[in-house]
DNA sequence: ATAACATATCGATGTAAATAGATATGAGGT
DNA sequence: ACCTCATATCTATTTACATCGATATGTTAT
């Protein structure tokens, strides 16, 4: 079982790694297949196979198959998830916000 | 050294983990003092330190100190960036969308 | 000065994640 | 049927990270 802090962490986890914020660049110019990705990585096929599934897993890459080819692509929604969950993570409750900009021990509860 | 790349990763990092999701979840409805949001966390002191200095390193929090508390609040310029840092990234490249879909093997240079 | 408290840092340890090599699967071409 | 190529999976290894206990630093109260 799996909490919601745990779940949210999981989907930032995908962008947690240089190579893998390389791969989603290059997805940006559009739909690439995984040996043109391998080509301007310093890494070897098993390892670029293994960020393909985690990028895909965490739904911000699409991929189908063509023949011998897989080619992968940004999922529009997955990245729209991200950015929503990321805003909805770092946006202050205006409800709460704090005039003074901090609150003092007896606030706090602390003696 | 450290590219760009291996940069945008790190910040990153503050939101993979699921204690600091909860901590940031905190500070939405304001500062708090390090003793308050250890009350609430499952961990030990001199681990919530610990990501409060991943937190703030990463530029999301922001600290002050009055007496013997340390005082964290949200960063609005660091959420601020960590948004628009993942906008930046998730975005298509409007001029290099494919109509189609996907490349050809042919268009890739690949046979 | 010393005692009590809040937080930071250090050192050690367990766990997760990145990487590479070897092998498996599956599609085309001959 | 066999060979080649593209990708996935398996296994092992190394590196990074979370966690804790112990200790250090700095603050307030007595």
């Amino acid at each position: 079982m799996e909490n919601i802090y745990e779940k949210n962490a999981k989907v930032f986890k995908a962008f947690c790694d240089p190579n893998r914020l390389m791969i989603i660049e290059m997805l940006q110019s559009g739909e690439k297949c995984a040996c043109k990705i391998l080509e301007d990585l310093n890494i070897v096929q098993s390892t670029l196979s293994h960020h393909m599934k985690i990028l895909c897993e965490s739904g911000l890459v699409g991929s189908h198959h063509a023949g011998k080819w897989t080619h992968y692509s940004l999922n529009k929604e997955g990245c729209e998830k991200a950015k929503n969950l990321l805003t909805e993570i770092t946006t202050l409750n205006k409800k709460c916000e704090n005039k003074k900009g901090w609150v003092t021990p007896d606030e706090n509860g602390n003696a």
